[in-house]
DNA sequence: CGAAATATTGAAGTTATTCAACTGGAGTGG
DNA sequence: CCACTCCAGTTGAATAACTTCAATATTTCG
């Protein structure tokens, strides 16, 4: 599998912003005083044994808009939790296009791909201003042993970068419709789960980004939008998207087809 | 993204066999005298910490062709290592299609979609008379934590699942050729970390099920592999495929595109 | 404000799908 | 053992889906 896909480091420049790579170390990374805790890696841990998750961090790092967290072929070291902002993961592919992987937000886990490895096999960008914690591989290893509600919600996590990955696969069958209105459910629930609105949000992303994403060119995306939004399943303007009707779009994807 | 996908108990039949599960527990499972160990979980494992890996696995299973390892929504207890054969795993998606996510052969584990939450969310079928090692999922968590080799292992091949899913993704932006060529010189790879011959193999799945999983119709498949035939990369005849010049399916895999 | 990036929309072109007919093996039963 | 059936696979022609090319609009950002 490694060899058929070649993970060139990241060479070109031509992103949004200067990517100058600045480690901004916050004071006292607490996990048992952040918001993104129930989601994040100490999920579950009773509060007795939450100061002991709170050694996993060993800084944190704020990643300005069009800024690399990290490249492929990086010496892999550490995972990363998204404090706050949105990223993108890619790869470069053999021939030399960008292929996006997945998209992150909020207490979600970045890194998972260097795993096993000696690097990093992804890419990882900042599609706005963003916060990670630093979560040495070692270390979370190490307290995974010690704590066992942290073993078992690092795997629960491991395991969801797994299924976002089935996510992609059940792409395979689908419509360019369908998938673009699976694309904007997964959204509106990954948002919802954060706690902000399920219909309502700011894509941080571009059309060519979900194309990619999707398999599908920027137009394609951009027209099925234009079609959504006159058939009133949603409301579109430029980034801001309102899902009128969810269960409309849920229709969508069971709308059963030969292939 | 759960609620997205709904992951259906599997309920018709109309398969290859009978789909009886038989339990067939063989004498001694050992890891240590396995000739899967490099790849599997025991790993690097150092002969002097192998005996308690051994512990690991519970039972074996034979499965026939055309049974079920696992349903979707059955109770998750255990991972499993393939010792021998070859399985696809699969989801029903929402439309009421069903969806090849993976095809797992010696040395891999499967069962991984179910860590991290009560059941399993896929289809485990085999393709081909098969036997796995029955691997309790909670002694692999209490083991990895005393048998360091073990828990690397063990994450190794978590991402490796998370790997096989991005192999998926860079099919995305990929033409029907690219894409089945991308598809054998995989096989070709893991049939080589085998020990196999990586030129010569028998496909185990049908031309419909390599559709499915590439994103594409069987009628699609069958006629790349005879324009690949045409032009001398490979020679097919049923499922016995040779690949003659496996360097210019590589070359087919690096031709940039617009897109 | 002006340049560059992003998004929309139309028309033409390509690719892969669909539908359909046919071939060849594998397995079954007489 | 052979005929028969069924399933998998191949191939062709027509069609649909998506892409490509191109022109225009809109937004963002320095």
């Amino acid at each position: 599998m490694e060899a058929v896909l070649c993970y060139a480091p990241y060479i070109a420049q031509p992103l949004r912003s200067t990517p100058v790579l600045r480690d901004v170390s916050c004071p006292a990374p607490q996990c048992s005083i952040c918001n993104q805790r129930a989601l994040c890696l100490p999920g579950m841990t009773e509060d007795t044994a939450i100061g002991r998750v709170d050694r996993l961090v060993s800084a944190r790092r704020r990643i300005k808009r069009g800024e690399m967290l990290y490249r492929a072929g990086e010496p892999f070291k550490s995972v990363y939790a998204v404090r706050s902002g949105f990223f993108k993961t890619f790869a470069i592919t053999d021939d030399g296009r960008e292929q996006v992987t997945a998209f992150h937000m909020g207490g979600e886990m970045m890194g998972m791909d260097g795993v096993g490895g000696e690097h990093y096999r992804l890419h990882a960008l900042a599609l706005e201003d963003s916060e990670v914690c630093i979560v040495p591989f070692a270390r979370l290893e190490e307290l995974s042993c010690e704590v066992r509600s942290l073993q078992h919600q690092f795997h629960r996590l491991m395991s969801q970068e797994i299924v976002r990955g089935q996510f992609v696969m059940l792409l395979a069958g689908m419509r360019a419709e369908q998938r673009v209105a699976a694309f904007l459910l997964n959204l509106s629930q990954r948002f919802a789960a954060r706690g902000y609105a399920a219909n309502e949000f700011n894509l941080r992303m571009t059309r060519e980004e979900i194309g990619n994403y999707l398999g599908l060119t920027l137009e394609t995306v951009s027209r099925i939008f234009s079609r959504f939004q006159d058939s009133s399943h949603i409301e579109v303007q430029q980034k801001h998207v309102r899902l009128l009707d969810p269960g409309s779009l849920k229709k969508l994807l069971q709308q059963a087809q030969a292939a």
